[in-house]
RNA sequence: CGCGGGAUGGAGCAGUCUGGUAGCUCGUCGGGCUCAUAACCCGAAGGUCGUAGGUUCGAAUCCUGCUCCCGCAA
């Protein structure tokens, strides 16, 4: 049985388990890795490889590495030159011009994490649950020049659960991910898929979070817009005020039943609370710039005197 | 050598500059008050002050090496 010549592009955690069934799968024949430069990364400014890199090089697969694809005339003549039936795409972080997309010969197809045409973007998961959506999924795309804009080949929906986090949604769709990659390869290998063109009437867009975007602006959003963030955004870009000149995190707050003005803040009783656009919640696991993470109980334990307390900069 | 904060009873911190009885808030345990309570009152237990060495009559505190944790940044 001839297997199905693929080379996997990707390059953090989250693409792994993906890769590991496509190095494990019966129709696969996994040619190439490729992914991003090793960069300067974490506190100490140390280079690390992609994990997609690690793995390939603990199961000696051949990899790549570079900064846009599109430019390594030389690398893709070589793909060129073992026909390459398909391209994997996952997390890869760069565009694919014409000429990646047009090298192997049953296409290139992107695993996004919602059911498209809704979110497409860097930033899916999150923002399904910034709107507080009730599920999402994954879609495998057959990828056109125009981002995440392919046609639908394959979709799997997935519950969202109560108050689940943007890093817990995160670990289940990585593996649903990989799960749904397997299923297809048979069906691609069997010439057995039905493509869906996306309704381009319900297109939306999740962009690339920054870290500010993680602000909490309390006098401005409702009690329930800013749980949906707190959420949504951790533990990455994760969520954050100031505490007098000094960042605090916000890892979960609980509904108040104090009546505050929005952006007022209220210290005594051992807890944090602060008032928002209409109601008031408790900062109750919160973490002070340098220091661990802590409860607001243990927080306002070491603070006596409590000088300025600033939800806001400044 | 990217910038910066930190390591002190179970928790969060003060004390370090200006060496000389180890302190605060909370928790825990015991007792009391109360119809009752996460409230209040009284009392108790609990610490090799991250680690190794140096200076000193004496080091949590000064000097040096090391380990670990964290914020920014990427």
């Amino acid at each position: 049985m001839k297997k199905l010549n693929v080379v996997f592009l990707g390059t953090p955690d989250f693409s792994v388990p993906s890769l590991d069934i496509l190095y494990n799968h019966p129709l696969v024949n996994l040619k190439y890795v490729v992914s991003m430069p090793d960069r300067k990364a974490g506190r100490g400014m140390e280079f690390k490889s992609p994990e997609v890199i690690e793995y390939a090089k603990s199961k000696k697969v051949d990899f790549f590495q570079t900064e846009n694809i599109n430019k390594e005339q030389e690398f893709l003549d070589k793909l060129k030159s073992k026909k390459i039936d398909a391209l994997v795409v996952l997390a890869f972080a760069q565009f694919l011009g014409e000429k990646v997309l047009n090298l192997p010969t049953l296409g290139c197809f992107n695993i996004h994490t919602s059911l498209l045409p809704k979110y497409r973007g860097a930033a899916p998961i999150q923002y399904a649950l910034l709107n507080g959506d009730k599920s999402t999924g994954v879609s495998i795309q057959k990828m056109v020049k125009k981002m995440d804009a392919g046609d639908i080949a394959w979709s799997h929906p997935v519950e969202i659960h109560e108050n689940e986090t943007g890093g817990q949604l995160y670990t289940r769709l990585k593996y649903q991910a990989a799960l749904s990659l397997n299923d297809f390869i048979y069906a691609l290998k069997d010439e057995n898929l039905n493509y869906e063109k996306q309704n381009e009437a319900n297109v939306s867009f999740a962009p690339t979070l920054k870290r500010e975007d993680g602000y909490l602006d309390f006098k401005n959003q409702t009690y329930q817009q800013i749980i949906n963030k707190v959420h949504a955004l951790y533990p990455w870009p994760g969520t954050y005020c100031f505490l007098g000149k000094k960042r605090l995190k916000v890892f979960d707050i609980v509904k108040s039943d104090r009546k505050l003005k929005p952006g007022e803040l209220h210290s005594t009783d051992s807890n944090l609370i602060i008032g928002c656009s209409d109601s008031s919640l408790r900062l109750s696991y919160i973490q002070l710039e340098g220091k661990k993470p802590c409860s607001d109980i243990d927080l306002l334990n070491g603070l006596k005197d409590i000088p300025e307390i600033n939800p806001s900069k400044e």
